[in-house]
DNA sequence: AACAAGCGTGACGGATTCGTCACGGTGACA
DNA sequence: TGTCACCGTGACGAATCCGTCACGCTTGTT
């Protein structure tokens, strides 16, 4: 379904990972020299890009920076592959702006998961400055919630975590996936963090706050609609 | 240039702003009966809505409460218009979310420089989730700017400040007009803290913070190019 | 009914953020 | 050159925000 440039030098590897993904529907391109990452991606104009950091010759820094300075491939998501253990300080360094990380070794599944959880957030969100969902209505651009019409003021994290839950209102938002889109991939908050911010957002919310609903063992989810509720 | 609806039931208040209006190039339509709005709005679809609250018959905020509540006209920009003095509690209550307020008597001049702020601001960051200025770029999305490739964390009035600045790189933004589209009209934050987080901004930026350009006697602006600056 | 795992909640400290003020510097203009 | 309005800056206190923890409740399972 997707178009998925793979920079990657390690041919087995390379190999292995766009066979999973042409499986699971996905068209993957592979190339083992990163001197020929610029010019793919200006040709294939891939819909998102797996990088290795750890290729002969160029730096997959260099060429992740790179491609984050040009106009033309800077909106692109890419996803950094790294061997376990290596270059931390780097890694550190490396708020650049990665849409998600993977440490080797890892399972074709994995990257798979990681892949469509960045599509996802990428497609639903780009071009879309307002989501009406029944009573709720988000400005992102003011960073304001409208309930019934009037305005709630929220804080940045609890409008990313409302933001995230109710961009794919019928989906189920795992914890980590909520973790992993609200406070990024390297971070390494509690869990019960994310149920206090929950809770801080249904308290704003007032009654509405059923809207978010707890889906046990799993995690949570945006309903815009209230099922029935039969009074005690 | 722009379709603006007025709902205004002095008809001599109307047609002064009308005139004033179309002499500026936009288009005014005019209607003074507070229950034709509705029908009026989704019939002309408006680009934005000059709204008095002082009607006979139905109130005006039940009908700015209206107009947020429908999906098809809640992204429409509204100016709200009341007498002074009048119902400052109201008002208070109207975080509602109206884009700018005026309170007669006000002059159709500031009438107009109001609606072409507003119009500016909504017209330029509708559906655009990323501002590409040479070294800067603005991922709204995510609250980060990208300098050179690399990230740096902004607060939220920092980032708003910015976006404001770079919206428009060819304006030259007032004090007042900063302050407005950042802290909100109705708020009254001295002018002092303006050039504090200005201040802070650019130390943020650091050698960047010189494309954010005072321009004494008026306000700031963002420069995407530098000026070739001779060393001393 | 008993248990364990998952979740909700209140409280707390630390960190960040924000607005304001006083003061000093700087440019414009006579 | 002197004056004045305007702007930059550092410091400070207050408010907010955020992450964590301990504890208790709920849910589902045996």
């Amino acid at each position: 379904m997707s178009k998925i440039l793979i920079v990657e030098d390690e041919s087995d590897i390379a190999e292995l990972i766009s066979l999973h993904l042409s499986r699971e529907g996905h068209e993957a391109i592979c190339i083992g020299n990163g001197l020929q990452v610029m010019p793919a991606v200006l040709a294939q104009q891939p819909e998102i890009i797996v990088l290795d950091l750890m290729l002969p010759g160029l730096d997959g820094l260099q060429i992740f920076k790179r491609l984050r300075a040009d106009t033309r491939t800077a909106p692109i998501p890419v996803i950094i592959l790294t061997a376990k253990g290596q270059v931390t300080d780097k890694i550190a360094g490396l708020e650049l702006g990665a849409d998600d990380y993977l440490t080797k070794p890892f399972s074709p599944r994995e990257l798979y998961l990681r892949i469509s959880a960045v599509l996802r957030r990428v497609k639903k969100v780009t071009h879309v400055s307002e989501i009406q969902r029944g009573r709720f209505m988000l400005d992102r651009k003011n960073m304001k919630l409208f309930l019934d019409g009037t305005a709630l003021d929220l804080t940045t994290i609890e409008f990313k975590l409302l933001t995230t839950l109710m961009e794919n209102d019928t989906a189920v938002h795992s914890r980590a996936d909520l973790l992993r889109d609200v406070w990024g991939y390297n971070s390494d908050v509690a869990t019960r963090t994310l149920d206090t911010h929950i809770k801080r957002l249904r308290e704003k919310l007032g009654a509405a706050g059923e809207h978010i609903v707890t889906i046990r063992g799993t995690g949570f989810q945006f309903q815009t609609e209230l099922p029935a509720s039969q009074p005690a």
